[in-house]
DNA sequence: ACCTGAACACCGTTCAAGT
DNA sequence: ACCTGAACACCGTTCAAGT
């Protein structure tokens, strides 16, 4: 075939086709070979495009980040401070179960990726301009990172196995319940994710009250 | 060589020799028979002693679970439930932060790996006796999790590169010092771990308080 | 510029063969 | 029981060759 008249790919096809395969076989199935041949296409052909498969899990990433909506940082947007934050981390949350095996990825940090930057430049500015000092704002956006990236990364629920004779009583006397985890999985983790982010935003309050913080 | 008269091989050497090319090369460096070199035995070698890579891999992170001071959550401990939450969250994360490669598997949940269960049989066990319904100490257990292993995961501030040019401030008017962020990259992430716990502990005895619990 | 096949240096795992 | 070498079916990436 050599050079075709029209390219056969695009970075945009081929981030498209490697996000569709994340999502239904997860990270491990993406191989460049693989990746290829979905796309109808050569192995060595992707290289035309990206310099390394690396590169194309980031821009499969950066298409999740994308989606976390910001507006709620926006100068204008009547929420305060702690709501914007609720609101965000919401948004953020659903983004990532939605695409539960690239989280490994994100989780990364947000390196190059412009939609992750763009994410830490908008908690960064909306909560110094709430009056939090730069250096708490910093602690607040890297906080809720932890948070969020962790709760999407190691789902709780579904990670304890489903086989009732994996806890030995003796060994786990408190864990007799734990192979039902498996079954509710989603009812827990969202239990837990929402108890966590309030008891969060309650805690960071009260800092803000102590530290006599207000909007500039 | 076919069979020695001693075997040469051992699960614990091989757990060893594992762990220490986690620590000194990262998770990728480990390939069963860059493994078995460092061991001076040949590949299948290793398949004696486990059935998978990923077994090896799995008891790496329970040797560091197993690191986890859980004395807080012993019966007679006088410390009360958040102050026990609070030292066995640093406790935690210290030994995370001491092998942060491994972290990725350890984030994947408890599994079957003993003391992965035994941490969390231990915090539900505290929680429970410290008067917290059984759903809610589950969701502690939970969100504490997630957020320890979100902070060792995604090192906030190691995640953005150090290169001034990166961070374009038409793009990110809010990120003009992040290029700074992975020289203090540690006081940064101890300084953001340390205010959401502390946020994160003052939000749940509010919880604590207002549903009226108390040690049975 | 953008695709190809061949090639290089790797993988995890299985298995028959050795003692 | 516990090690070996050979083999299978893969990897990511480079590169010369084609148009």
């Amino acid at each position: 075939m050599a050079r075709p008249r029209k390219p056969l790919l695009s970075r945009d096809r081929i981030v498209g086709a490697a996000g569709a395969l994340v999502d239904s076989e997860g990270l491990e199935a993406v191989s460049t070979r693989r990746l290829a041949a979905e796309l109808g296409v050569s192995g060595p052909s992707l290289y035309n495009h990206f310099r390394t498969k690396d590169e194309i899990l980031e821009a499969v990433a950066d298409a999740v980040s994308a989606k976390v909506d910001l507006s709620m940082f926006e100068e204008g947007d009547p929420r305060d401070w702690r709501e914007a934050l609720h609101d965000w981390a919401l948004s953020y949350r659903a983004a990532l179960t939605a695409h539960p095996h690239i989280v490994p990825v994100l989780a990364r940090g947000p390196g190059r990726r412009p939609a992750g930057l763009k994410v830490a430049d908008a908690v960064f500015g909306a909560m110094t301009r709430a009056g939090w000092p730069p250096a708490q704002a910093t602690h607040i956006g890297a906080l809720m990172r932890y948070f969020i990236t962790g709760s999407a990364l190691g789902s709780f629920a579904r990670g304890f196995v489903d086989d009732r004779t994996a806890y030995d009583p003796a060994d786990y006397p408190h864990l007799q319940q734990a192979h039902l985890l498996a079954d509710h999985q989603e009812k827990v983790d969202e239990g837990a994710f929402g108890t966590g982010l309030r008891a969060l935003l309650d805690g960071l309050g009260c800092q803000y009250e102590a530290g006599g913080y207000r909007k500039a």
